[in-house]
DNA sequence: AACTATTTATAAGA
DNA sequence: TTCTTATAAATAGTT
């Protein structure tokens, strides 16, 4: 359609190609907005020019990724499977951990024995035994430790108490010394709450048997649902 | 273009509209490989007519994945983010599951006790000895019935001895019974191989403390390396 | 960018 | 769907 027909192959002089992309390009567009919306269609449509420039034409009822989701959906090809899949195997590899660790830990429960011989049993035995002494040996020395706070405490608080008698005992001899009675009220109540704050550290609590989650680690086991 | 002008909007009539889009379709496919030809242009042309039929032009020199990557390039505009983003979330999420599993275990072998206070300390004693006491119970039970197995295969053994026994006997008294001298030695020879056989499940061998994976379960730590 | 001769696309009908 | 054809639309070459 013009002065004279032409062959379809590239149009090697520049200008003349870059007025017939110009040309073309409102042409194809048009046709592309017509047909959307005398055919109710989903139309996308992308164009670089051979410099590069980009010309887009989408469809009012959706935007370039609808298209380009809805397009995967149907060909099934992979636009960013590169990604995804490499993720996929990384995360079914994950849950696969996941669940060897969390057998591990039941194991180490003494739940789902069955399947373990004589061996692997003898080897749990061991491990349990081996980790109870452990806890064991830290927990007493927490108990000693916490203690030896409690003591050390507890003397200076003898300290600050023996040190407040013997105020008591200047005022009384002199009742101009230093401070007044409200002062000395207030000073007393303090060391009494010093006194009676340490040893709330060693009056142990009978740990639940039944508490879910000893260690306080947050994990649902939810989050296992995609396994 | 027709027997007359039409105006640029929705056909109503579904036979009309559709006949519309197969002409025009072919049309506009034609307009964007002769641009592509033409102008040596990128084209990627995607429809979908308004029954969901899929149709498509891409120009030979690429794809349309290609295309929207370079599309996805020149706007910014973000085409599977959100999936991405999605999995990175469940990714991050599974791996801080798996370090906190992780982290369990070793407390459960006596490790890293260091952060856990009196009450956790007592609880994962409290665990630990509860599980030990389940375990011993397990492989006492496992042995006993190896050993009750065993004696019962004893027991059938020296059956089957007996029977030799009395059937040599049988023998001397008539060396034409059942069988010649080379069948007896062989049936003999099994009876030991069967007596031999079944203490051997319980000579405990004792397990190397320093064997890694207890439990027999493989998951490498450079699997977390993406933590 | 505008013009216009000509080709091309296509609406309507068969 | 496909073919036909009158006519509208697009555009190649020119200014």
């Amino acid at each position: 359609m013009g002065r004279g027909k032409i062959e379809i192959k590239k149009i090697e002089n520049l200008t003349n190609r870059q007025v017939t992309y110009s040309k073309r390009r409102v042409g194809i567009m048009k046709k592309a907005k017509e047909i959307a919306v005398l055919c109710d269609a989903q139309v996308s449509l992308i164009m670089f020019s051979s410099t590069g420039k980009l010309a887009e034409y989408c469809s009012p009822t959706t935007d370039v990724k609808g298209t380009y989701e809805r397009y995967q959906a149907i060909t099934g090809i992979d636009l960013w499977n590169a990604q995804y899949e490499r993720m996929q195997n990384t995360l079914k590899h994950l849950m696969e951990i996941n669940q060897n660790l969390r057998r591990e830990i039941r194991q180490r429960n003494g739940k789902e024995l069955e399947g373990l011989d004589i061996k692997e049993l003898r080897g749990l035995e061991q491990t349990l035994d081996e980790s109870l002494r452990i806890v064991r040996h830290r927990k007493y020395h927490v108990i000693a430790t916490q203690t030896d706070t409690y003591k050390k405490k507890l003397k200076s608080t003898r300290e600050v108490y023996r040190a407040l008698m013997h105020e008591m005992e200047m005022k009384d001899e002199n009742p101009h010394y230093g401070f007044d009675a409200e002062d000395h009220s207030r000073m007393h109540e303090n060391s009494i709450q010093l006194v009676n704050n340490g040893p709330q550290m060693l009056s142990f609590r009978v740990v639940q048997p039944s508490q879910p989650n000893l260690l306080g680690i947050s994990y649902d086991s939810h989050d296992l649902s995609l396994a």
